[in-house]
DNA sequence: AACGTTCCCGCAATCGTTTGCGGTAGAAAA
DNA sequence: TTTTCTACCGCAAACGATTGCGGGAACGTT
């Protein structure tokens, strides 16, 4: 069994000491002398002493755990968030319990409770698209600090995490512009999607800077965009009289679909029609042509979101003020958009 | 803060009872009488009582936590055994810690190590394979119930959860053989890896069952295999006078390496050269030709140590005899390997 | 010598829950 | 009526660490 730890009890029997001196003396208090300090210190190393954590949160009601909640842990900008997170967790003494929703929104407010039932110190969440109702998020946010990231809301008033979509597609779009592309198309999910809608905005900004015009043919939307979506959304771009000259997604596994379907169609990348996605995640180079993306640091916003998250549960005072922090992007120019040639 | 959470006493007064009886009849004991426990359940919904989690777990020298320590989360078939393994402990009421090794194995007994002061119920974990003492793991292992799954190790004597290796890689071979490939290749890692030798070893007994002649020169092996490495040794293999008709990574990452540099020399795969992986990660599908590949259960795998942890974690008596269970493999054929043509 | 300080340290309560043991009321048996 | 027996329930200790408070010893100050 487990019973072979030591406690406190003991180091100060054989010290002769009381539990609070020794207790102390391993906190450093200044009450202690550094005599005595220093012996409970030898002993404490000698029975290989720790805290029994559960004494010590049930005491402080600290738990030094954060609860993390994503949509699914095998996506794997997911996952260099969550390899950003465990280290700086690690780095800060905190433990992480992760969760996924799954995008069911019903799991989401569940996972939420348990975790708050559960003592977490706070929880890092990024939304489920399809969160409609914060009620229950709003509620936790009273009682345990919240940090939000990659998938945020602007309806919850606390501090969120988050790469400059906008920002990131305008580059995007102005490369492919720069490179002569003049007829951009878009596929994107439906405007329920915030991470969809803010790319969208950057992709009519730099239309509209450039004067060209909008055409909403070649916008093209649909829920939960994935590779295959990528596909039947190429296709109906092809079959369109006037077709586009480059195609932008807000997600690389679409830009697969994109890339596949066009190859399939013998259509010349990106001569014909440029293809850009979004995330550069591992596919993008396996793909061939390989894609033009938009590098999203994932551990960059993971471990900022730590950060974040434990000055606000150390400092009480930090949680009145939410804040928006965002994190830069890169694009990164592969073979499936031209190069600008001068 | 979080001092709104109501307490057994609180019901208690309340409902004029003492804090033993109510704590009885929440957990269903025997000696309250049914109007007294429907009186409790109905106050304790009421007043949204959840049992302080600490307090249970000091008592009881319990948290349903479970550890796991994987050598890296951002891999895809990590990150499937995550997905396996959090479904199955949400079920079964457990929360999750996860930890990366990175393949460090100081890291790796640091991990164990906090793990174990955390108090964590069980531990799963993934061996690096770089691991060369035990005597920390064997030693956590008397204190806290052990599963060990995918990279594992017969030093340990634990439950172990894997796939069958060497039969999975025995097929791929079988498969190749069978669409007349006689000279086959293999790429693998050096004789510390567990994963690997054993795929080895199928590689071995197929070429043998087969009658086919065992060339070293066509066995080529390296550390930490990956898709450069993957590249090089098929230039490796490329530069031999008898050149293979066939390559067998035992990693997917690898063979998307080898599938690249045969394209670039312009090697019709897979008539020329035919290429077998393992994994069946997402990549498989995205390079041309798609990967024939060996399809690991990841999520069932991950479900399934939990299944045995927990089982472990829950009846002591059953510690002591460890098994090693095995998940079926399917091969997984594709466009990178000939058709049987019967 | 009497008093005030400072330095160390111990006592005991506390956190919320569980559980062994003992006790009481009421019913049933004598 | 007395005794025995259930069926229910409460008392209090325990888990390990923390901390306010109080106190003794040693020293310095008048």
């Amino acid at each position: 069994m487990r019973k072979k730890v030591s406690t406190l009890k003991e180091i100060a029997q054989k010290l002769d000491l009381s539990t609070s001196t020794v207790s102390r003396a391993l906190n450093d208090h200044p009450d202690i002398s550094t005599t005595t300090k220093q012996k409970v210190q030898k002993l404490a190393n000698k029975l290989h002493y720790t805290p029994n954590i559960f004494a010590q949160g049930f005491r402080k009601n600290k738990t030094n755990i954060i609860g993390v909640i994503v949509p699914n842990v095998t996506h794997y900008f997911s996952s260099t968030l969550i390899k950003g997170i465990l280290k700086e967790a690690d780095i800060k003494g905190y433990k992480v319990i992760i969760t996924e929703s799954n995008n069911d929104i019903k799991k989401q407010s569940e996972m939420l409770q348990t975790m708050a039932q559960f003592g977490v110190d706070g929880i890092l969440m990024s939304v489920s698209k399809k969160t409609k109702s914060f009620t229950d998020i709003l509620d936790i946010m009273n009682r345990i600090p919240l940090v939000l990231f990659d998938k945020v809301s602007y309806k919850i008033p606390c501090t969120q995490i988050v790469v400059n979509e906008a920002e990131a597609s305008y580059k995007a779009i102005e490369h492919l512009i720069q490179t002569g592309k003049k007829r951009i198309a878009i596929i994107k999910e439906n405007k329920f999607s915030y991470n969809s809608e803010r790319r969208y905005e950057g992709y009519l900004k730099a239309l509209k800077q450039n004067n060209i015009e909008i055409d909403n043919k070649i916008i093209v939307s649909c829920e939960d965009l994935n590779l295959e979506q990528g596909r039947r959304m190429t296709k109906l771009l092809l079959s369109l009289k006037h077709k586009p000259d480059a195609i932008f997604t807000i997600t690389d596994s679409a830009a697969i679909g994109v890339i596949k379907t066009l190859k399939r169609f013998k259509i010349k990348i990106p001569r014909e029609i440029a293809v850009v996605g979004f995330s550069n995640s591992l596919y993008s180079t396996i793909i061939e042509p390989k894609l033009t993306t938009i590098d999203q640091p994932g551990e960059k916003i993971g471990k900022t979101a730590v950060t974040y998250l434990i000055n606000e549960i150390e400092n009480p005072e930090e949680r009145t003020t939410s804040k928006t922090v965002e994190i830069a992007t890169n694009l990164i120019v592969r073979d499936s958009s031209l190069k600008i040639s001068y």
